[in-house]
DNA sequence: TAAATTTACAGAATGATATTCGATAACACA
DNA sequence: TGTGTTATCGAATATCATTCTGTAAATTTA
């Protein structure tokens, strides 16, 4: 038996993605405008989307500076556990402050991209939360000086 | 003249902020409820929140392996022109693939992170925009071999 | 302190919208 | 060709967003 895991997207499916990737909150009845469709039909291929999980969530986007939240910083680390072991990973991304926690290749294991308030709240994350995480053998820590640009919008393909 | 650049959140606009970040598409009705106010005043704190950009927009998340971007990597770049200039930055940003750009302090200059479809298509990528931007030195590209925590969630206190 | 102003909220009205459902057409496949 | 599946439409209804007015509280100003 094949299992077929591939999702076949149709234009259809591409401009609700660009459309909702957008504008989450675009109205259903607006969405069915642009697309020419009845509501009713767009809103069953939202669900669809849904369910097969292309589409994940929806989320509102919040300026970070808002919330004090004035600092950016990308961890490196390495480990000294045997390769593939998850453990130190799922111990990472358990810290809220952490917004990711990627396994990479080169000379570092571990790549993690931290948010907090200032330097402080980092030196104070790093001492209650990273120093108690085991087999980390060493880390390198990069403050981010200005974003100019930060988007988690994906390239749709146009056809 | 004092330029009063703070944003005051009070615990209300704060949980208002949890909920949407959890669900972008979350009824105001539902806000309401959970809130214990009447739909027309949660919609008011919505819409100034919006007007304070506070919330910046709405956004669906897409799962990148749906639209065949199976692959992440940040790449580090060095620059020779002088500091504060963001003319490399700028041009970093306008490249669709190209997720995010930071100043970093440290031996490198940039930091960028980049989603593309495979190897070959980073590799085109390089190609064809990275290498017509001027005045970069050099590039370390570290590939993204699983990503075990990626979310744009802020931490946003509880009280 | 008292008056004036601003702000936040509730409640009702209405206009728009989401959602459901049955019917139909297009399509895939054997 | 016949059968099962899928995508769509259109209408009905329940839900919701949005606006507006009045009011109370908080804040500012004199």
């Amino acid at each position: 038996m094949i299992f077929d895991n591939t999702i076949n997207l149709d234009q259809v499916d591409l401009a609700i993605l660009r459309l909702m990737q957008e504008n989450a909150k675009i109205s259903n009845v607006a969405l069915a405008q642009a697309l020419d469709l009845a509501p009713s039909a767009v809103l069953e291929r939202v669900k669809k989307l849904e369910k097969k999980q292309v589409i994940t969530g929806y989320t509102a986007i919040i300026n970070p500076v808002a919330l004090n939240l004035k600092l950016l910083a990308f961890i490196s680390m390495k480990a000294s556990h045997s390769i593939g072991c998850t453990d130190t990973a799922n111990d990472l991304a358990k810290i809220k402050d952490v917004q990711e926690v990627h396994v990479i290749a080169g000379e570092d294991c571990y790549l993690v991209k931290v948010r907090t308030a200032d330097s402080a709240s980092l030196m104070a994350l790093m001492r209650d939360a990273f120093s108690k995480i085991p087999n980390i053998t060493s880390i390198r820590t990069t403050i981010v000086l200005e974003t100019v640009k930060e988007q988690s919008h994906l390239v749709i393909p146009e056809q």
